[in-house]
DNA sequence: CATTTTTTTTAACAATCGTTAAATTTTACT
DNA sequence: AGTAAAATTTAACGATTGTTAAAAAAAATG
């Protein structure tokens, strides 16, 4: 029943498995009863497609965990929209840094199919982390998001736009089969064009 | 005197200024009697160019603080290190995931230069944890830091490998005067000889 | 100061990517 | 179902990058 919270936090950037890293923090009876305390504190909602959940430039007042859809991440450049993350079902979502600093954010949020989620305002989360318990915990998703973060760019520093898809493949399949192809150019540093020989290459 | 703490967090990562996302966290006197109260933790000690501080896959017991000098952090792909971020003085040098808990790293730390540093043992940190507005200081720079490698990040994803050195050249122009350049040019995911073709075109 | 050693530059060629544009396929909507 | 709109693929060409190897420059060493 806690299942959903229990994510939270947790699956911000790539969920990708790797057994050299693996996810130590462990959930105990007490914590579980303080995150408890805070459950009625968030709200659900739903969205259709190609809602802007959060515009770029705005400030982010809302943390969104997907029951169900999907969500991208993406900011302007030139006129054209670069995806830089898309999340599924149990993945919370904000613009970190403006959510929790309440400035301006980098980038957007937007759904991409019908999605379903629950969220949660900014000053509740701040009551959240009063409690000692939460606040430890939600400092350790924060060191876990970073690191996955770290892991994901490590992959543009050694390998080619061809290996980055295939890793993509393998590791994040969910991406390649309910994102359209010119979200997930951008998401690796490539054209569509570039992106569809590449797929034409493996086939 | 407390300058060098003020600087701890916040220096991890790029520390490009941008007036869209201004520094925030102001210091206040009750935070700063807090940190005074930690600093006879930190050790300090000095190590010639080239000295390994962490190896990769080893678990990060310190995190330092560069007096003077200079440090890098790589990582080992197909025998070729590739350097992935820069340190100089003032900023604060871990392997933040590995430092937090006490995991192997994905990477290792490295002095260029000869190198003066203050550092701080894991479990002191975690002493200086327990005070609640030393943790929200902590977890706010965690904040700031994962925004800032953000921004590095979206780079990658919107700027060609010439225009990132331009960006590099003018944010941050002492990596260019004190690094060398094959650290340079993995950090900016391109070959020595790509970088060396691009100086030679900016001349 | 001369000589190794290391670092950086240059050259040549193959491979890959970006760009523009057109063709094809898929999706959305009435 | 039929039409319009959007997404994806393919093609052609120029620009950029990676690779290998050699040359030049800079740094380290005795």
């Amino acid at each position: 029943m806690l299942q959903w919270l229990l994510r939270i936090y947790e699956c911000i950037g790539n969920k990708k498995k790797n057994n050299f890293y693996p996810y130590l923090s462990i959930m105990n009876q007490p914590l579980k009863l303080a995150l408890k305390q805070f459950q009625h504190l968030w709200k659900h909602d739903s969205f259709p497609p190609k809602t802007l959940l959060l515009k770029e430039g705005d400030i982010c007042r809302k943390m969104y965990h997907i029951k169900k859809g999907c969500i991208r991440t993406w900011f302007n450049h030139d006129g054209k929209d670069i995806s830089f993350q898309f999340f599924f079902e149990g993945d919370a979502v904000a613009s970190v840094e403006s959510f929790n600093k309440q400035v301006p954010s980098p980038y957007a949020i937007e759904t991409i199919e019908q999605t379903d989620v629950h969220w949660l305002l900014a000053e509740d989360l701040q009551q959240m982390r009063q409690h000692p318990l939460v606040n430890t915990f939600l400092m350790d998703r924060a060191i876990d998001r970073q690191a996955a973060f770290i892991r994901h760019f490590f992959s543009f520093l050694k390998d080619t736009p061809k290996q980055r898809y295939e890793n993509l493949l393998a590791n994040r399949p969910q991406v390649i089969q309910r994102v359209p192809l010119q979200y997930i150019a951008s998401h690796l540093g490539i054209t569509q064009v570039s992106l569809s020989r590449i797929r034409a290459q493996i086939k």
